[in-house]
RNA sequence: GGGCCUGUAGCUCAGUAGGUUAGAGCGCACCCCUGAUAAGGGUGAGGUCCUUGGUUCGAUUCCAAGCAGGCCCA
């Protein structure tokens, strides 16, 4: 006979199997329904802010791996702070503005850019950017981000642009700005800037020349010395200012016939193998020298040090013209050097390069080789085939060439120290961060702020078309300011200077009043780093500055700096109070993830197949200050993680199903065990409370699986099944426990929701609404806190003796199953045989001992030979006694009091009451 | 090439303020159960603590160099 029907087994409809991809949109679902985001931020309006501005992502693409980690972290802060009652509103943004969107719409262009009106193109732009915008804005929601998606933040925001202007003109007023040169790719064919991006490598045969140089003011002993220069672009020559030796080389005056040389001494022996060498000396002792200028006979050329000079080609010594090269132009401030760029728009020279005037490089090229030789100097002419960067529509190579920029300066009004002065006010997470942004802002140059592109915000600067000179004064601003407030700045484009300024509005130097408008548009990380103001001070359920930024470690050099240099310009105060940062994803090698390695993760495919929950256990599991590991073995074992969380819930909820919350048994009147396992549910809480407030989560992601597998799962679940399953339905047994059973479910379901948003909601869901307080959603429910009169150090130390010895008696069970002997626990006898000041604590135990054992019958008694106080032998024996054929318990009272039932002594009862009820 | 960071079991992570046999969860192996069952329980095997030097009575831990990887520069 069965006794099956006579036991409480759990009764419950939360499934075993998860089915995330297809049954989390239900969840997105309910919460548009009732409203969840605006619901918490209602539950928590007027207590403590807590606001976690968004770093903006780009919009272009599908979202990454990286952008999942980003996000879900950011998710989960935000949810702790809302369940601990924070008032913590989260406004996603996006980066709209920039030249990747600009390349891709050009790119799709039926005809030419330059036939298309610039706010035409710009609009194309702007449908470019929603279009990505929406895409992402649906995918991070499907990822569980909770925030404000009807209202996020856009650069390309009227609103937003505005306070770009405005911002830009207080920095300029605090006399940061300034226009000054800076060397760009440049395409005379186009006749126009180019962008990184816009730029392709391609093989070129250059010429390779040796130029010799004699010395102004001849340091050496020797006569007829002169130094060797390298260059691959004869046509820089008339913008030479200086030469570059490197400081730490060592370089070596040879003898050539009747001259000297000076070159590199390893470069010396490939280039003159025979020669003798006269004299060493190391770069730097040079430095400050003066040599002639290779094409000006009434300039010189200055002598300085740089330790990007190559070894491995040329002369050791290279040619530097600022105008022409980014590493020549770095130069610049170190060594005083002039930025000299006699080149126009169409890659002739100006009437600054003498007799080159008005010959295309590729002319003058030649004509300054034939000069340099008919004097004597070219020393050597070969061609060398080298990578050379060529424009992305026309194919031809480029030149670098400097044109006039807008620039923030890191030095004027000592503004670099007052940033450096302000780092430390901020708590950098982690600790090493705070070095890497205060390395980066001592060494960035000045902070180029121009783009000569189209698909970004304008720079507001007008020129006096009589004096030429830049005009920008609060007027000006405001007047910009405003018209992109109302108009956007597309109207830049669409109106005249004297539409956009005010009526009388006449040059403050001169008088005039007719203006040309700057071309130029802001570097969109100018754009992004206004953000604390454009979108913190604007809101009014914002406040600035804010709580946290939280972003990857690349916004150190990104929006981590920027935010803070436009912020302490505008506001001497930094954005944020801490900043945590966060590593990269990288594969299960620890490489990068490329379309070429092929081990990519793709977050949406994930989702399709593991689901959002598993994703973000994923984030939880990796320690974000270090690069987090994925591969989809990785997210395999985060499913099997996921299911014990799942199942551990669902035998909660089941064991669950007839309780009430008047069933609840008072905290005194628990039994031991169970008041052992809020103990140790509360030292959980506690434990993960400290992981979360120190944004360790994943600590807490361990601490909470190391719980529901030891803890639960492993003891005190497995041990209570014989009191939930056998006793009688409303025995105070059965009762103390659902009452823990219960505490453990609404606090572990509410610590995990931030990490499984849609599972934590689905255990809700599955909830008697008498359990929920009237909370329509977990995510609405309050966070829980430890309770400190659950805590005892008395049972605590009681019951670590209790545990330990199950360990040991497992270990003999186990021997005993090896052996044949048992199979089921239930099938043992334990015996304890101990010392005589342990007997009366062991004895007193027993029947908990059995419980705890789970085996059918433990006797405690003297050791008959000597044992020290604590020690003990356990011996594993059959059960005596027949198996009864409800609780499977081995007892000798078995058919014993009714022959035909074969069942314990205990059962009995039972069922005898369940007769009675029926 | 420079700055910052990382490197402990197959995987994800603890840990050692320098000191007996370095831990956990997962995975794996073997076993039990079949009343959490595409579940649950038990036992166990896995480690040159990246490498090499140095300091020390003693180094996975401190120092230096190197290797591998990441981010940002050049």
């Amino acid at each position: 006979m069965s006794y099956k029907e006579t036991l409480n087994l759990p009764k419950t409809n939360f499934p075993m199997k998860a089915n995330l991809p297809l049954n989390e949109p239900r969840f997105l679902r309910y919460w548009e329904e009732i409203n969840l985001y605006k619901r918490l931020l209602e539950k928590n309006r007027g207590k403590e802010v807590f606001i976690l501005h968004d770093g903006p992502p780009y919009a272009n693409g599908d979202i990454h791996l990286g952008h999942t980690l980003n996000k879900v972290l950011k998710d989960i802060v935000v949810r702790y702070h809302l369940m601990n009652g924070f008032y913590a509103p989260f406004v996603p943004g996006w980066d709209c503005h920039g030249q990747p969107i600009e390349y891709e719409v050009e790119k799709r262009l039926d005809r030419p850019k330059a036939e298309i009106p610039r706010d035409q193109f710009r609009q194309r732009c702007r449908d470019y950017a929603r279009v990505f915008i929406e895409r992402q804005k649906e995918e991070f929601k499907r990822l569980g981000i909770l925030g404000d998606w009807e209202n996020p933040y856009l650069t390309m925001d009227p609103a937003y642009e505005a306070t770009i202007i405005r911002i830009f003109g207080r920095m300029y007023f605090r006399g940061l700005v300034y226009r000054g040169l800076k060397p760009i790719f440049w395409c005379y064919h186009c006749e126009t800037a180019l962008a990184e991006a816009e730029i392709e490598y391609h093989d070129k045969k250059s010429d390779s020349i040796t130029v010799k140089l004699a010395f102004d003011d001849n340091p050496w002993e020797e006569e007829n010395v002169f130094l060797l220069i390298w260059t691959t672009t004869p046509w820089t020559l008339p913008a030479n200012v200086a030469v570059a030796l490197h400081p730490e080389a060592n370089y070596s005056l040879i003898e050539f016939g009747k001259e000297k040389y000076l070159l590199a001494e390893e470069l010396s022996r490939k280039l003159f193998p025979n020669s003798r060498s006269l004299k060493v000396v190391k770069g730097q002792e040079l430095e400050g020298r003066k040599v002639s200028h290779p094409v000006f006979d009434e300039k010189n050329s200055l002598v300085v040090t740089a330790p990007f000079v190559s070894l491995e080609h040329g002369t050791g010594i290279v040619h530097i013209a600022p105008g022409h090269g980014e590493e020549d132009f770095s130069l610049k401030d170190k060594f005083n050097l002039e930025v000299v760029m006699p080149v126009d728009n169409s890659g002739k020279f100006t009437v600054e390069a003498g007799k080159y005037s008005g010959m295309v490089i590729d002319e003058a090229n030649e004509a300054i080789l034939n000069d340099l030789e008919k004097k004597g100097l070219l020393l050597r002419r070969d061609s060398i085939v080298h990578s050379y960067p060529h424009c992305w529509r026309c194919k031809k190579p480029v030149i670098f060439r400097a044109t006039k920029q807008w620039f923030l300066s890191m030095e004027k009004g000592d503004f670099r120290q007052q940033v450096l002065n302000l780092i430390p006010k901020v708590k950098w997470i982690p600790l090493w961060s705070i070095n890497r942004i205060t390395a980066m802002i001592k060494e960035r140059p000045d902070w180029c702020l121009s783009r000569q592109r189209s698909w970004g915000v304008p720079l507001p600067v007008f020129y006096c078309q009589n004096c030429q000179e830049e005009v920008i004064t609060e007027n000006s601003i405001e007047a910009v300011a405003t018209l992109f407030e109302n108009e956007g700045s597309d109207s830049w484009f669409k109106k005249e200077a004297d539409e956009i300024l005010p009526e009388d509005f006449a040059c403050p130097k001169c008088g005039n009043r007719s203006f040309e408008k700057e071309d130029d548009i802001f570097d969109v990380w100018f754009e992004s780093g206004s953000s604390h103001e454009a979108v913190l001070k604007t809101r009014s359920d914002l406040r600035w500055p804010a709580s946290l930024y939280l972003e990857g470690s690349d916004q150190h050099r990104g929006w981590f700096q920027t935010s803070l240099l436009v912020s302490v310009a505008a506001n001497n105060k930094p954005p944020y109070q801490a900043v945590l940062t966060h590593g990269f994803t990288v594969d299960d090698k620890g490489r990068k993830m490329s379309k070429s390695l092929g081990n990519v993760v793709d977050p949406l495919d994930e989702i399709k197949r593991v689901g959002a929950d598993v994703l973000r256990l994923w984030v939880v599991s990796s320690d974000y200050s270090k690069d987090a590991a994925a591969s989809s073995e990785i997210l395999d074992k985060l499913g099997e993680v996921y299911r014990r969380f799942r199942n551990t819930f669902r035998f909660l909820l089941g064991n669950l199903y007839d309780f009430e919350n008047s069933q609840a048994v008072p905290y005194e009147n628990l039994l031991e065990l169970d008041r052992y396992a809020l103990l140790r549910l509360n030292r959980v809480v506690a434990q993960v409370n400290k992981a979360f407030e120190n944004y360790r989560f994943h600590r807490a992601y361990k601490i909470l699986l190391n719980y529901f597998t030891n803890d639960l799962s492993g003891f005190y679940l497995d041990v209570i099944k014989d009191r939930l399953y056998v006793s009688e339905k409303d025995s105070i047994a059965r009762r103390s426990a659902q009452t823990v059973l219960l505490e453990i479910l609404l606090t572990t379901v509410k610590i995990l929701a931030p990490f499984i948003p849609f599972t934590a909601e689905e255990v809700w869901f599955n909830l008697k609404p008498d359990f929920k307080k009237e909370c329509e959603s977990v995510h609405l429910s309050d966070w829980p806190s430890p309770v400190s009169a659950y805590l005892s150090p008395i049972l605590e130390r009681r019951w670590d003796v209790i545990l330990a010895l199950r360990e040991e008696v497992f270990k003999k069970l186990e021997e005993a199953r090896t052996d044949g002997l048992i199979g089921n626990s239930l099938e043992a006898k334990v015996v304890l045989e101990v010392n005589q000041k342990d007997l009366d604590f062991y004895r007193e135990i027993i029947p908990l001992l059995e419980e705890v054992l789970i085996v059918s019958r433990v006797e405690v008694r003297l050791a008959g030979e000597e044992l020290e106080e604590g020690e003990k032998i356990i011996l594993v024996d059959k059960a005596d006694g027949e198996k009864c054929e409800r609780c499977w318990k081995y007892d000798r009272s078995v058919g014993k009091i009714n022959p035909l039932k074969k069942v314990c002594a205990r059962c009995i009862r039972v069922l005898n009451k369940l007769e009675g009820e029926q």
